[in-house]
DNA sequence: TAGATTGTTAATCGATTAACAATC
DNA sequence: TAGATTGTTAATCGATTAACAATC
């Protein structure tokens, strides 16, 4: 929680303005307006100008808004001025396709290193990541300062483990599983990535 | 769009409420009520009547609801009832991941073949699942009959293989790359995956 | 200056919740 | 029967949008 309660839903809406200026900035583009961004991301004008509101005024009234600044405001309000190292739990198929993207680099992220309880696993490197031992989590996670982590976890195993990241220290949880966790609300937060869920609702305006 | 036009946020709940009830299934129980569906899901028993009041009355006053007749409402309610095939765009980390990843069966889908431009990719198999050259995408689409499809090609393409898709029939998108797709609303529906906007809104709460 | 576009208020719209009669 | 819980209406709450004065 930070500055006046602003709704979740507006910061839910401002890494999309985000990804969306980095977009033009790479494009040369130096200045939009809630028009232009709007019109790239099928939201109303007149939103993306309350959601910026609730920061303070970013623009200028006639010429709009001058997207490095606005890129770097943004940033800040999400906390990504500098980088946070993440750590994958579980180092089967999503974990190790997670621990090969590079898309987490350039958007406020690193991931650094993995958890496996299986010994093979143990001590190789994925990409660039080390693999520790799961037992090791408490300890490592402290020594590396990491408060964000993404689980990849077996299903029986998720909601045991999401405990021991809590313990652990963790703040952000992203769920690969699709169990649904029940974690203490004011210690960590926590977001599941289901595709199913995302499917299934689609499936129900097919056919 | 089915029925008398119900709320997209009241169908996203759907699916939440039938892996719920799969979940209790499996434990063996056969009756549930919306207070203890809500507290297993974090919603008002209050939300979850009324959303499912929407299509009919599933329940039994003083009793609650028989959770395999819900299950099997809420199946057909979101066109679950026959297995859906399902096309992976892309076999490179992410594609092969998805092609390997077995969440997918019981659940209403079925991954059945990828795509690739790569010549050393095509005619592999990755898993149960073909690779086919891309060139041959509207042919092969059609010849499985396949309305559903995972796009996780790099960045650069994912718009140009998106258009190919929306041609070729496709009826339902799930992007996992960080591009927002523009896509005609009346011929498909696009749904993303990008789990750095949900880092990203955590990470406003962090510090 | 004239045109464009912001920031903000008030109006509208839609979603959630409380409450309760109906009834199993 | 008494207790529990639904389905539904009405009240509340919150989010989106329209409109416009301010001003670059």
């Amino acid at each position: 929680m930070a500055e006046k309660n602003i709704p979740s839903i507006v910061i839910s809406r401002l890494p999309k303005y985000l990804i969306t200026l980095e977009r033009l900035s790479a494009m040369g583009v130096e200045n939009t307006s809630s028009g232009e961004l709007g019109a790239l991301l099928n939201i109303t004008p007149a939103q993306i100008r309350k959601d910026l509101s609730f920061f303070g005024g970013f623009g200028k009234k006639g010429s709009g808004y001058a997207i490095p600044h606005l890129i770097n405001s943004i940033r800040s309000i999400l906390n990504l001025d500098s980088v946070w190292d993440v750590a994958i739990i579980g180092a089967g198929k999503i974990g190790q396709a997670l621990a090969l993207y590079e898309g987490f680099l350039n958007r406020g992220f690193s991931n650094k290193i993995l958890f496996d309880a299986d010994p093979q696993k143990i001590g190789q490197k994925i990409g660039n990541c080390q693999v520790f031992d799961i037992k090791n989590l408490k300890e490592k996670l402290r020594e590396y300062d990491i408060k964000v982590a993404l689980l990849a976890v077996p299903q029986v195993h998720a909601q045991e483990v999401a405990d021991q990241l809590v313990q652990a220290g963790i703040k952000a949880i992203l769920n690969y599983t699709p169990v649904y966790l029940t974690c203490p609300n004011d210690e960590v937060y926590v977001q599941q990535i289901d595709p199913i869920l995302q499917l299934q609702h689609m499936t129900y305006y097919l056919k």
